[in-house]
DNA sequence: CCGAGGATCATCT
DNA sequence: GATGATCCTCGGT
């Protein structure tokens, strides 16, 4: 199990590291596992990053320790996945933007209400509602029983790129994904 | 395959 | 009162 170490290291570092690690979640509905292949840096001082105008309601999570999750609400409909970074107090913090599926799969397009596997868990919302990730999770230390990320297999290559959905900052190469990989939101 | 448009609501100003 | 770190559907190619 990834614990407080392993986040507690520069942003850019962790988002790249994750690649290749499992997320799990083991919820009373079943168990469900993913291998993360696509993350996003939210750095301090980014204009796209929630924490740069300061603490609120919302962004509370991440200014907790590393290791925490950091789960909101977006266009009132659907969940984003980060995990908190660096020391405690930053604010920084990195979305999770798409899984390989790995385990649970039946239970992953249960709640997701699809028939096919295609894009199971391949963008921000899609993974929170396939891996029954919401905001009851916010806040949450990663290394609990029911919630954590493992080491798994270092990618043969990254592909960087500029991130997604963002109004501002959008010139930044903050988003990775494993080159080659099927899974990503969207080339 | 691709782009446009709409859904929907907690949070912030 | 405005705004999203999105996704689905639908119509056209």
């Amino acid at each position: 199990m990834l614990t407080r170490d392993f986040f507690n290291r520069p942003t850019m570092k962790v988002a790249r590291d994750m690649l290749g690690a499992v997320l799990i979640h083991n919820s009373p509905a079943g168990k469900t596992a993913g291998i993360i292949v696509e993350t996003e840096a939210y750095l301090q001082g980014d204009p796209a990053c929630h924490a740069s105008r300061g603490k609120t309601r919302r962004n509370a999570a991440m200014f907790g320790p590393p290791g925490t999750a950091y789960i909101y609400l977006v266009y009132g409909i659907h969940c984003c996945f980060n995990t908190v970074t660096m020391p405690t107090g930053t604010g920084e913090a990195v979305l999770v933007r798409a899984l390989e599926p790995l385990e649970g799969l039946e239970l992953m397009k249960r709640r997701r209400g699809i028939a096919d596997v295609k894009g199971l868990c391949s963008g921000p919302g899609r993974l929170c509602q396939a891996m029954g990730l919401d905001r009851q999770y916010n806040g949450m230390n990663l290394s609990s029983p029911s919630l954590y990320i493992q080491q798994g297999a270092v990618p043969e290559s990254i592909v960087t790129t500029t991130r997604v959905g963002i109004s501002q900052g959008q010139q930044l190469p903050y988003r990775f994904y494993i080159a080659g990989n099927r899974w990503i939101s969207r080339k």
